[in-house]
DNA sequence: ACGAATCGTTGATTTAAGTCAAAGTGACTT
DNA sequence: AAGTCACTTTGACTTAAATCAACGATTCGT
């Protein structure tokens, strides 16, 4: 079970560790609400399967993207700051995930360093890909930004084991454009451009990157 | 030394033991790089005194703003994910900081589950503000931008017991700009502006925020 | 299996912010 | 104290991307 939801280096006395504190939560449905906005963390969730995607309201009551979560991926660490979520966290299609209580993941973490440090690294590698978005997005044209998004999904597919060359977006061209901060027109725009230009071949949510020589060139 | 460096709530007991691993870093001189990109991180530093700027460098070389760190900030948490830094650190003033051996903070942090919860707390945090920062910037024009960065700024300032009202900027009209992704010209135009609307008044680097609850509502 | 609703594409037009250019201001150096 | 350099402001013009509008294509729910 620990190694399904967390699988990192860990000795096997851990992962048994591991496995006594994480349960299996119910599957997700598309659309389906994992997490509330102010409501209290009590667990941290590792995505099994399917996707999810994470957004703030703003004052206007629209939706501001601000993650989408693949498997592997842990979702609750920007609410350890008071023990509240900060964000919604929706299903983007039928989804599996482990519930890990916050509580015996600390108790745990004081005993096993590894756990400990992958914790830390966990939260270091979310920090340094949002501050690292965030300079791709001040500085770059609508293009680089949706090959930059395009390319970033590529290499966390291939982490994952799936295939970097193509795959399926489950989150909509809205979607990508409020995380990107583009408009659906421009992200629609850009995707046939770049079809056009033999770059890659998107037939509805189904992208094929063809050359992905010149989507990582046009991402820089 | 502890209290001035990491001024959190933590006992007297463990403020004792964290004094025994904190050292005092050689003052930085405006312009002084305290970190470079790629090295390897064995110190966490704390600022005293002063402000520093990090940025990447992208593949033209060119400077990429990624955060800004006033008295009180703890730098570094970015590297933990492999034990190198992500970025440059560069000075804005005569700048003082404290240095925290990783190794000792993390073996001392294995016996006070305070520190532990304090550390994830500060990570945390920097997660939460720098996934907020990424949700303004994509959704909000350059005044919504500039006024949020202003209000942020008066907020920080507050909570380390400074004015929230008047405040010197020890970064350039460039460094905001490309912090905001704005050009210099338009981070001008725009605090003129303000100051022409009576918001604020702006007189070189000292900023005196004269109607603090209509800046808020701009930056909204 | 059908209609409704959501999602995606394409075209025409507008606009906010970038770029280019130049002058003004302040601040460090010798 | 003068000159240089870096920073800031202001104006004119350009442009990338947003908005508005309309129409296909999928997906969803009954």
């Amino acid at each position: 079970m620990a190694t399904l939801c967390l699988p990192y280096q860990l000795s096997p006395e851990q992962t048994e560790k591991l496995d006594t504190i994480i349960q299996r939560h119910r599957p997700l449905q598309k659309r389906d609400v994992l997490i509330h906005n102010g409501e209290p963390l009590k667990f941290l969730y590792a995505v099994r399967s399917g996707s999810l995607k994470s957004y703030t309201l703003d004052s206007q009551g629209s939706e501001q993207i601000i993650d989408f979560h693949l498997p592997g991926d842990v979702i609750g660490f920007d609410g350890l700051i008071d023990g509240n979520h900060r964000s919604y966290t929706q299903a983007l299609e039928t989804t599996m995930l482990c519930e890990i209580p916050i509580q015996s993941l600390d108790q745990l973490s004081a005993e096993l360093p590894g756990l400990r440090k992958q914790m830390l690294r966990l939260m270091s590698g979310e920090l340094h890909a949002s501050k690292t978005l965030l300079g791709t997005l001040n500085h770059h044209s609508a293009q680089q930004r949706l090959a930059n998004f395009l390319v970033t999904l590529s290499s966390r597919f291939q982490q994952r084991g799936l295939s970097s060359r193509s795959f399926r977006l489950s989150m909509t061209r809205a979607d990508i454009g409020n995380y990107l901060g583009l408009s659906v027109e421009t992200v629609s725009r850009i995707l046939t451009q770049l079809q056009q230009e033999g770059v890659l071949a998107v037939q509805n949510k189904l992208v094929e990157i063809t050359e992905p020589e010149r989507l990582r060139a046009l991402a820089a």
